[in-house]
RNA sequence: CCAGACGGUCGGAUGAUCGCCUGUCACCUGAAAUAAAGAAAAUAGUUACUUGAUUUUAAACACUUUUCUUUAUUUCAGGUGACAGGAGGAAAGUCCGGGCUUCAGGGGAAAAGGGUGCCGGAUAACGUCCGGUUGGGGCAACUCAAAGGAAAGUGCCACAGAAAACAAACUACCCGUAUGGUUAACGUGCGGGAAAAGGUGAAAAGGUGCGGUAAGAGCGCACCGCACCUCCGGCAACGGAGGCGGCAUGGAAAACCCCACCCGAAGCAAAACCGAAUAGGAGCCGCAAAGCGCGUUUCGACGCGCGCCGCUUUUUCCCCGCGAGCGGCUCGGGUUGGUUGCUUGAGGUGUUCGGCAACGAACGUCCUAGAUGAAUGAUCGUCCGCCGCGCAAGCGGUGACAGAACCCGGCUUACAGACCGUCUGGCUUU
């Protein structure tokens, strides 16, 4: 299975982010924290979910974080691991930090935690 | 040109790459329904053949039912592709007013509570808007106002001051008298007049001036203010003129209150449906009835009237209506999810007409987000604006306030900057 053909999928209920935070497997980049759940059962769908608390900004901060982790979740989370979920929490740096800086920092932590796949 | 007043419009632009949501269309896959055709099976019927007759069997025909196959159409779900659309003027605060939904059976009256408060109009409605009145501010354009009643009642008016609303009199003024003194000036006591002057205060019981007086006083007069009456203008708030009174009605209603008008509650997490799951509850207490009369009767009951109880969502009462049980408390169980509501509406826009205007009417035209851990974007360029540095070329930074959540009408608050129109005052030129 090349990582081209992996499909990405959000999550939508609070039980699942419970559940993924719960684990307590985490990396905190300065742009942003991932959370790792427990491992289940591996696929070719890569689930993750997006958290900005009002502690990032307001509305308008919030979204624009949102939509930056998503963005780069399209980009970067077909190489993780299938056998976990992920949470990905905006912090208050996240709308004005670099781009470049994000990208490599996800990917060093995916390495880190051993979950990156080429 | 400068300063200002009012109203309105906009709220960075553009390209590339990669994405998201909704809708429409096309294709593919799956499911369901309907229709047509074909095949098979079953039941009964009719006809023909055979026989003296009957029965049985077999065949043909049409009909009905069931199953299967094929084709077509529709619907739903998933996938792929194309096309179209995709945050605001405040989407914000959630402060008012409505629509809509649910709850309460309908109507009326009173009370309680809440709101509004110059007048007239607009509107579905409003605490909004428009026009006016009155009173402040500004040279002006213009602007501001919680602007009903204080002679219905209760209470309040700090400090200062003699006194804060019943009236009264600290200093000072005047007269009379007694006394001291030198008959005087003047001092002191007592009685009376008066409230002008001083001083306090936000406010001291009309103001200014003249007359008058022992000193004074609306005591008299003039002007101003105020009250009352009449007339005129205006739908009205109110304005104007005249007469008359002789000064009455201090402030505060944002202390209570009075008057007039308005108001049921909760909200799209409303609510309806589908599916799943669980349950079709248990216990205790209270109230009331199972009554009477008449009629019908197949003797099971039924109908009508009266009485009683309950339903009437702030409370009470009345009228109508409905029901056969009702109400209260405690315990136990349940609330995952999906669809609808969900965007065509008091809608936008143009012309004409009515109106000073808010706005209304007629006709034409347009369809413009619909998410639900919540789409409407991410990244990189170029241009534009702003800020800083620099003589300059340029370099660096930055992009106001802020994110739809059922929908409208308002208010309030936040806001970098740009543009347009009308008007006012001043300066210069002609």
């Amino acid at each position: 299975m090349s990582v081209a053909q992996r499909k990405l999928e959000i999550l939508r209920k609070r039980a699942e982010f419970l559940s993924v935070a719960s684990s307590g497997k985490k990396w905190v980049a300065p742009g942003f924290i991932l959370q790792v759940g427990k491992p289940h059962e591996s696929s070719d769908v890569i689930r993750y979910g997006l958290t900005a608390s009002r502690k990032v900004g307001n509305a308008v901060t919030r979204n624009r974080a949102r939509r930056r982790l998503r963005a780069l979740a399209y980009k970067i989370m077909p190489h993780a691991s299938g056998a976990h979920d992920y949470v990905l929490i905006a912090r208050p740096s996240t709308p004005d930090c670099g781009w470049t800086d994000l990208e490599n920092d996800l990917m060093k932590g995916l390495k880190r935690l051993k979950l990156w796949q080429d």
